[in-house]
DNA sequence: TTGACAGCTTAACGCTGTTCAGTTCAGGCT
DNA sequence: AGCCTGAACTGAACAGCGTTAAGCTGTCAA
């Protein structure tokens, strides 16, 4: 039911995503989901949950990686996930899971970040900070192409550089933005990563 | 007009702000709206933009200070001022501006980065890493305070440790995620900052 | 005085999430 | 065989949503 949800939201995106079409989809009518979950926002958090839930299989950390490896897989994987649903980000962000299957994966990954010489909150934090970076990333990614491939019409770069008028360095870092939204990617997550083992990271552990 | 909706915003949130409402609020009847704007949508980007125009005038840059600390103070401002509004980094996220006030503002924190040794393209990547950042983690704040200083009760720690069961790692990191997000902000935001030196500002520039 | 136009109202449309009372149907109990 | 229970669903309805269309009012220029 929430697989049907999901498979829904990519043909017809979040406002499309209307109690009525979704019942359609099932063969029934629309109040007949409220047997299942007791509102249109409980179905969301489920669907969240689905989607998490589709990731954590993927997360599994490669045996031996450093904690930069598994920081950079997993970041990698939610995102490469999350562009997998049209809208993904906006149904993640800010949801809240209805199961608790996700508490194993936190913890290997915490574990990782333990045995890599992080204190308990240090790796906390480095888990908050990565997952924040990459929901917003996808977020503001997704507002370009609501629909993968079709880049909304505004963040047109000339367009937006004809507009932009008498700033270049505006106008050139626009280009970068909207061009190469992967590699825009991967450049902020070495940042994050990065930022981490120095910031976050006590000194001798990073010294070894 | 922008700005009565704004007011109407902290009174009722995203939910409650519909056309009706703002019409009230203006004295007027529904339809009205439209003489004004072509849509709902229309003036939810014309409040992003209100919000952002009312931000620029702190963004100033402090003069004589390093690229951190204007990196650090931008994303200071853009926080706080975000949390100035219920469900702020809601309506800001991926919404559009429709008007081109910001030029000036990202060019000269453009510049700062240039004159601090940046290329054109880390420059760039360094704003939109900071503001990705910055925008999910205050998704994320604003999803646990929908309104400030009142927690929502399923993010509370306790309750999820109990949840949680025979995870004490994720347990513990719980707490540390939703106990002093001001704190936590901070440490992510010193974090993607030092990353940001470390791997988009070329090795010259780094050992003055 | 006339006309244009900004700014608004009133009425209505189709759609939304949601509620409630009633229906169907399978399975176990006596 | 008859009865009950509970799960799963239907049909009708409700208040409220964004939006459209047509028409009214006042102000200012020619």
């Amino acid at each position: 039911m929430a697989d049907t949800a999901l498979r829904l939201l990519n043909e017809v995106g979040l406002d499309g995503l209307t109690l009525r079409r979704i019942a359609k989809e099932l063969n029934v009518q629309a109040p007949a989901l409220y047997w299942h979950f007791k509102s249109k926002q409980e179905l969301l958090d489920e669907m969240a949950t689905e989607m998490f839930r589709r990731m954590v299989p993927m997360l599994a950390l490669p045996e031996g990686a450093t904690w930069q490896e598994v920081m950079a897989h997993a970041a990698h994987v939610v995102r490469r996930d999350l562009l997998g649903y049209r809208d993904g980000a906006k149904v993640f962000g800010g949801t809240r899971f209805t199961d608790d299957f996700y508490a194993g994966t936190l913890e290997s990954f915490l574990q990782v970040c333990l045995d890599a010489g992080f204190t308990t909150r240090g790796a906390a934090r480095a888990w908050f900070t990565l997952n924040t970076y990459t929901m917003g990333y996808v977020i503001e990614e997704q507002s370009v192409y609501p629909v993968p491939g079709e880049r909304d019409p505004a963040y047109d770069p000339e367009v937006r550089a004809r507009r932009l008028g008498d700033a270049p360095l505006a106008i050139e870092a626009g280009r970068e933005f909207f061009e190469d939204l992967e590699a825009g990617f991967d450049d902020g997550l070495r940042a994050v990563i990065a930022g981490i083992g120095v910031t976050l990271l006590p000194a001798p552990a990073r010294c070894e």
